[in-house]
DNA sequence: AATTCCCGCCAAAGT
DNA sequence: ACTTTGGCGGGAATT
């Protein structure tokens, strides 16, 4: 008997914590080892996936595995209990204790999936299944302003601001519109916020939270915002922290990161999003985006729905769409802008371009020297830009992406927003430069579209 | 040794 | 005040 409980708290002082890190060491002590959480009676519940077998793999007393233990068997788990066709509110308690977890825990399932589209926080405690039929909606939207996103100001390292001049675009136009659909929900933004504009506003750096700005969920967001844009497969969760983060970032910041990205992948993983993979050529280990219509299908359980488009499950006829984006600009929404620290490779959306637009995969385009002039003048056209940026959503299923032409590419132009390139001249570049050409090679090495 | 990543302390947000 | 959310990083399990 020991304690059932969570916890035995082992004593220790956790030292400092808040804030800072630095430095200290300070043992924290509480080594411990706990673990004997697994409490009694178990629950898992349904465990779904098949296989059958059973629990316990001749287990001999025994270890404790981890496996048991992730988040990624704790979302199959969580899927598998709540995906049912009227499946509806979900409550965070009910959830960890069905599931046999903390609570701790069930808050990184659901906000993984909640950013996928999966679910919809809609009170305090309280979530609604979505489901899968989701996703599609939840992914178009996430590409489309990572597009968006793509053409604002590159804001890279921490202190500095320029001002900007971005382009804000909003130029809201919905306002009201039909129903709101609350088929997801976009609170999240990222920037830094300022809204500034006011040429003197003493500006103040709003210290505000930059709880959120962390927030697993908008990390989720980003991160599979470089698998839409940039069609790259496989990222390693190294790169795809630099990509996030900036690119000089103290070390343990981006070893944090990337902590939080196994989090998320293994999520992801479980939902079929991702896979793990080698990279291409280094045989590192990364990530390759499924897509979601990709229905690959294997042993996995559960069917939920065919991913066939614009399934929305039924509840509301939000149907309608698909035709055009709607593009919601949601609620209260605080602040209406994304600055977007994203900084993405030149390269992979040389490649984008060039999967979508012909196909050829001839990868031939010259990108080779970036013109000085390229990033200079421009803005001349604020408003081309917008008309096509606009075209570029109507033709969202086409993918006829069309910035503004800056590199040619066997007849198709393809160009790239002097921001956009001066930012990745800035840094990512050099690091990217092998990743480039291991694309070149994947491109290459794939037969036909 | 290096990588993966679970656990849960404890501080921000919310009520 | 209490409760809900959820960063964050130690350090254990795995590789």
């Amino acid at each position: 008997m020991d304690a059932a409980a969570p916890a035995p708290a082992p004593a220790a002082g956790p030292s400092f914590s808040g804030a800072e890190s630095s430095a200290a060491a300070a043992q924290p002590s509480t080594t411990g080892a706990q673990q004997p959480p697994v409490d009694p009676q178990a629950h898992v519940p349904v465990q779904g996936a098949g296989s059958g077998s059973g629990v316990a793999r001749g287990c001999r007393h025994h270890a404790y595995s981890r496996k048991q233990k992730s988040l990624g068997l704790l979302c199959s788990n969580f899927v598998a209990l709540y995906d049912r066709e009227d499946a509806e509110v979900i409550g965070l308690d009910d959830a960890a204790k069905r599931l046999g977890v903390e609570r701790r825990r069930i808050y990184d399932i659901v906000n993984v999936l909640e950013s996928v589209g999966i679910l919809v926080r809609r009170a305090k405690n309280r979530y609604t299944w979505l489901g899968f039929g989701g996703v599609p909606a939840a992914l178009k939207d996430l590409k489309e302003r990572a597009l968006r996103e793509m053409s604002g100001s590159p804001v890279l390292l921490p202190m500095e601001d320029s001002s900007t001049a971005n382009l804000s675009d909003d130029e809201d136009d919905d306002k009201l519109g039909d129903v709101d659909e609350d088929a997801e929900s976009e609170k999240l933004s990222q920037s830094v916020d300022n809204t500034s504009d006011k040429p003197d506003a003493p500006s103040c750096r709003l210290r505000s939270d930059h709880r959120k700005e962390k927030s697993l969920g908008l990390l989720t967001q980003n991160f599979v915002k470089l698998f839409l844009t940039m069609e790259v497969e496989t990222i390693s969760l190294d790169e795809a922290a630099k990509l996030l983060l900036g690119e000089g970032q103290a070390e343990s910041n981006m070893r944090t990161k990337v902590r939080r990205l196994y989090d998320i992948a293994n999520v992801l993983s479980s939902l079929n999003l991702i896979e793990k993979t080698q990279q291409a050529d280094t045989r590192k280990p990364a990530f390759r985006w499924l897509g979601q219509e990709k229905r690959k299908q294997e042993n996995n359980v559960m069917v939920a729905l065919p991913p066939s488009r614009k399934a929305m499950p039924n509840k509301r006829a939000f149907g309608t769409d698909l035709t055009n984006i709607d593009n919601k600009r949601s609620k209260l929404d605080s602040t209406a802008e994304n600055k977007v620290k994203l900084v993405q490779g030149a390269g992979n959306i040389v490649k984008t371009f060039e999967r979508q637009l012909g196909q050829e995969k001839r990868s031939d385009f010259v990108y080779g020297p970036f013109h000085p002039a390229s990033a200079k003048k421009q803005e001349t056209d604020d408003q081309t830009v917008k008309q096509q940026e606009r075209k570029t959503i109507q033709d969202w299923e086409n993918l006829a992406v069309s910035f503004r032409p800056q590199y040619q590419n066997q007849g198709n132009w393809i160009e790239f927003t002097p921001l956009f390139v001066a930012a990745a001249l800035n840094d990512l570049f050099g690091h990217y430069v092998d990743a480039w050409k291991s694309w070149y090679l994947d491109l290459t090495r794939e037969t036909r579209s």
